[in-house]
Order: C-alpha cells, then sequence, then structure tokens
DNA sequence: TTTTAGCAATGTCAATATGCAAGTGCTAAT
DNA sequence: ATTAGCACTTGCATATTGACATTGCTAAAA
C-alpha cells in the first residue's frame, strides 16, 4: 500500500514537474521533507514499484507515469481556486445578455486558452432535442432556390438548391406550406423518415415535377439534421509545450486536430468534469483531454481543454467547472 | 546577358531542385549537357553571379534562388499539360450539377491537395456584389429571434438575438416589413449607412422600445455585409515536404495558417493565374502562394495553392488554371 | 525497523575530434 | 571556349571525452 510520505512526496513530484518539465531529482526533495536523499529515493523506488513513477533514463530523476498522474487526479489533488481575476474575466462575458451563448462559451474558452496555454475546444451538436420550427424557401432565380430551415431552439441552416430546369413559384409555394403544415415541431432526428413515408405519397400527388422537388428538400433537411460544428480556440497553443519540440510529435498532433474524426474522440457523455490522461485520452497517448458535456435548455454540447500530460490539472479542471456552471446558470 | 546554354541549365537545375530537394552539383549535369564539369560549373557561377543559384555552403552544389524561381516562372517553364487522369477527375466534380458551385469548388480543391500534396485554400467573399433579397424574422421564444437575412446571389446568414425585455411580436412584424420595404435591392455593402440615416428615423417614430429592436438588426446586418469566408484543404500536407523538418518552421507556418489576417493574405485581385514565390507572398518567405480570382454571376472569390517555394510550378499553375476555367464555364 | 552517509555505476549532454564524400574555384593545358 | 587536375572547404555521421546528475546498494547509525 501507498503510505501517507509517499503520497506527499507523489503530490509534489507531479506538481514539481508541471511546473519545470524536468525529472525530479531526489536532492531536490530533501528540504521539504526534512531527510536525506536516500531516504526520499527509497520511497520513490517504492513509488516506481507500484508503478507511480517513471525514469526517463537510468540515472535521470523521476517522472509521473501515466499512472501516477491517474492517482494525483484521482486522489492528491487539491481544488485550486480559481483567481479573482480570472473570475472576472469568464464572468463578464456570460453577463452580458446581448451575447449569444454559444459565443459566450467560444470566448470563455478563448480566455482559458490564452491563460494555460493549452488547447480547447467546443463541440455543439445541432440536432439534439431540436424540432423544426420552420422552413422557408426564398427563390433567387428561375433555376434556384434558398432553403432555410429554423428550429425552436434558434438554429439556422440554409441550402442552395439548383433545378435542372424552370421551377413553377406555385409549385414551391404548394410544397413549403406542405413541409410546414406537416413537420413543425417534429424532432429533427425524425426528419427524414417522415419525409419519405408520410410527405412523399402526397406531394406526388399534386406536385408536378414532385421528384426533383422532393429530392432538393429530402437532402436539404436531412442533411441538417445530422450536422456537428467544432470550434478549436489556440490550436498552436500545445505546441508551445516544451513536450513537444520534436517535429514528427508536432506534425502528428497537428494532423490529429485537423482530422475527420475529431468529433468522436472529443464529444463527452459525462455530466461531470473528467479527466482522460494519455492513452486513455483515445486520442494521443502524449495528451490529456479534460472535458464535460454542458446541458442547456437549447443544446447540449461539450467543452474540453487539450494539454499535454503535464497538464495544471487543478487549475483546468476547476475552471472548465466554473464555465460549466456558467453556462449552464444562464436562463 | 543570360546565354542559351545558361537557360537551359537553369531550367534543369530548378527541376532537378524540384524533384529531388537536393543542391544539384556540376556533375550530375555532365552527360545531359554533354560537357565536362568543369563547365557547368563555369555557367554556374555566372548564373550566380546574376543572382539565380545559390549555394547552401561553399561546398555544396547549387540551388535556385528566389529570383532563380522568378526567372524559371516567367521564362523557362513551360505549360505541363494536365494528365487526363486529373483532368478528368476535375470534370466529374464540375458536371456533377447536383453539387453546389461552392462545394465543386472545395471538392476540386482537395484533390489538387492530395495530387500535389501541398494545402489548398478558397476564399469566398460573401458580400461582393450582392445586394438584398429578403429579411426574415422567426420568433424563437418570448425575448428572442432569429433574424435571417439572404442576398440575391443566395447566401443565406442568420443571427440570434436575444432581447432584455419581452418583445412584442406586432413591433417585429412593423419592423421586418420596414426593412424589406427599405432594404431589397440594396448593396450589402450599402446596408449599415442606409440603416443608420434612413430607418432609424422612421422607425423610432411608429416602434416602441425601436432602440433595442434596431441595435439588434444594426448588428445583424452590418456583421453580414463584412463576411469572408475561407477553407483550407490539406493544412498539413505542406508539412510532409521536406524543406520543413525543423520545429520551429513548422509551428510558424501552422500558426500563419491560424492567424487572424489569413485573408488579406490570400485575397487576389488579378483574373489569371498568378505565382508569388517566398518574400512575394507576403505570407512566408519560405513559401510560394499561386492564386487566382475566379468570378462568377453569383460570387467572386480567390482559389489558391501553397506549398514550398521548391514546387512544382509548371503542374501547380495549370492545374489552378483549368480549376479556374471548370469554375467559370459552369454557367 | 527506519534513516542516513558514502560510493560505484550508469546515464545525459555538450564540446571536440576524426574521416569520408561531395562539390567548388582556380590554374594551366588543350 | 573547354577541359583536366588538384587543393580546399564544408557537411555529416561517428566516435571520444569530461563534467554532471542521479541512482541503487551497502553498511553504519538512530
Amino acid at each position: 500500500m501507498i503510505g501517507s510520505r509517499q503520497k506527499d512526496l507523489l503530490k509534489c513530484i507531479v506538481e514539481e514537474y508541471v511546473k519545470t518539465a524536468r525529472p525530479v531529482g531526489s536532492k531536490s526533495l530533501c528540504k521539504k521533507f526534512k531527510c536525506s536523499s536516500a531516504t526520499i529515493r527509497n520511497d520513490m523506488m517504492s513509488l516506481e514499484e507500484m508503478g507511480y513513477l517513471e525514469k526517463t533514463h537510468i540515472s535521470s530523476g523521476r517522472v509521473p507515469s501515466e499512472a501516477g498522474y491517474r492517482y494525483y487526479v484521482d486522489n492528491l489533488m487539491e481544488p485550486k481556486k480559481i483567481s479573482g481575476e480570472d473570475m472576472l474575466k469568464i464572468q463578464t462575458i456570460f453577463s452580458n445578455k446581448s451575447l449569444a451563448l454559444d459565443d459566450a462559451i467560444t470566448k470563455s474558452l478563448e480566455i482559458v486558452s490564452d491563460m494555460t496555454n493549452y488547447t480547447s475546444v467546443v463541440l455543439g451538436s445541432k440536432s439534439k432535442d431540436n424540432n423544426l420550427q420552420k422552413v422557408e424557401v426564398i427563390p433567387i432565380s428561375n433555376t434556384s432556390i434558398v432553403a432555410i430551415v429554423v428550429t425552436d431552439k434558434g438554429h439556422v441552416e440554409s441550402k442552395n438548391i439548383s433545378f435542372e430546369k424552370e421551377i413553377d413559384s406555385t409549385e414551391l409555394t404548394k410544397t413549403t406550406e406542405l413541409l410546414n403544415k406537416m413537420l413543425i415541431g417534429i424532432p429533427l432526428d425524425d426528419i427524414p423518415s417522415k419525409l419519405e413515408f408520410d410527405i412523399k405519397p402526397i406531394i406526388r400527388n399534386y406536385v408536378k415535377n414532385y421528384e426533383m422537388v422532393y429530392n432538393a428538400f429530402y437532402d436539404a433537411l436531412s442533411n441538417f439534421a445530422s450536422g456537428k460544428d467544432v470550434r478549436f480556440t489556440g490550436k498552436t497553443n500545445i505546441l508551445k509545450q516544451p513536450e513537444f519540440s520534436a517535429v514528427d510529435d508536432v506534425k502528428n498532433i497537428i494532423s490529429k486536430f485537423e482530422s475527420k474524426d475529431v468529433v468522436s474522440k472529443i464529444e463527452e457523455s459525462a455530466d461531470e468534469v473528467k479527466v482522460y490522461i494519455g492513452s486513455e485520452s483515445e486520442f494521443d497517448d502524449n495528451l490529456t483531454v479534460v472535458k464535460t458535456k454542458y446541458h442547456t435548455k437549447g443544446k447540449d454540447g461539450t467543452i474540453a481543454i487539450i494539454g499535454p500530460k503535464r497538464m495544471e490539472y487543478d487549475r483546468v479542471v476547476n475552471m472548465l467547472e466554473y464555465i460549466k456552471e456558467n453556462i449552464e446558470s444562464r436562463e
């Protein structure tokens, strides 16, 4: 079992390493623990045997292992009160009522990125719990229109639709009316099937060229249902961290940020703030992702901070909690 | 003056260096020019004195200088017919009429990115020559609405607007009607001043709480006028090029791609395909930007390819020309 | 039983040396 | 105008070295 002084020691080593990015030697901890370096070394050895510490090479100081960070986050870390100044900045953003919630979230995470030098991500799911509020059609020319779809949560998507042949405007109006009559209030997810099974049979009967019109709307509406929206801030911040001084690492991380499946890797289902260290992150073994789901009337989403494993866990966790609170308490 | 064999030599050196990324030595060119390495060296020396070649160090082979590339592009490069296969891919995209032009452009540049391993950019200006077609207002709740603005070219922008107090729906309708009556057909650029000087005096008289409503619309509409839309493809492609093997270069380039003023650096005013080498690019001394403005009925924009100075100029220029043609000939 | 002092062992890191390969500039001969 | 020959310069990859940090172990001390 891990002893009490060993816990203190592990905590010290993690925090020291987070601060300096250099392996921590036994000598440097003598004063703090009022004992000799040999004693520290003995404890270090135990901690290493338990898997909490590692050496970069045989005669280096110790560095926390993934398990070490894990233990630190779960058992040792003390909540670090977010500074008054930082708190104020974030609060100011959220109390500015004229700022749309989405923008407030993005802005607050920009601040966190700046303060921490990590990368932050906002991931909003558009379709969650959204019902169709209105379909609008605006004619642009004889052969093209813009279809606009609005949900009851205020999300808007538009699609330019071009037709092969000239389109009759009364046909369009009819179709639009029909769509509005039958689809208002329907959850976005249900729309594709509703279109196929309820609308299609009707439209076929009283709109000529119905296929052309129907296909266009089908495209526009079902596209909308699946949209996800990812916003990174400070993508390059993380590259400033000293652990990423090798070209390949840098390229690797950047290309992971650009990759298509970023959404699935970041999306979070837990309601509390959770910490995924290294391999736990499913993202990159050298990175830690701290994230949480937020939940508002209008929208669910994920906010996340991405940094090196050597991260200021206490600070980041608290900031994220604070932002989550601000998001959710803003009615 | 630059002699005829020297021109051939410069051409060879550029093309060889583009292919191999290694300084070109005199010996390697003997066979091709049917003379000894010493002769080549003499010519190389002249070319160096004229500023077209450089050495990386005193005993290395030669590398084209910026002026060398410039001369190559302006005088030596032969148009390299784009391969039938590549041509087909691009044509297929553009002939698919159901794909919106915007998407076709993006897709075709994705292909170019893949084929060349450079980075491509599409930059569309939203406001250019766009006139307001319609303003729509959709109520979401008692205190919030979505304002939707559509232009005659089919661009759509929406903005969520929250009000401090409950909003009267007839007030909104009145305002919307007024806006539509007075603004339809007006170029987007002129809208902010029109709002301020023509609309404000009227609205003040017959809408109570007019300030709240006015400000919200002012925000939404003037924001719209200034939007630009940038889409990168293959941001990390360029990092695969061997010249970017130093961490700092990589970080530097990535942060330039992320920076806010990317638009102004990429935007092009010339109608032909133009090549900006190194410092000419105003972007980064180690990069070349090949770009052109395209012009369609609906929209102007810029397409660009970003690569190392050591770029396959002939190939890239031709591809861009081909895509430009495809864009513009698609009525 | 726990802690400590002392010491050999082992690794990093930076500076220095060494040899090889590539390619040049110059000179004198063709 | 071209060429052959040669001394010279540099990069690069590979060892060599010494200074330094830190460890593990052992045996003595608390």
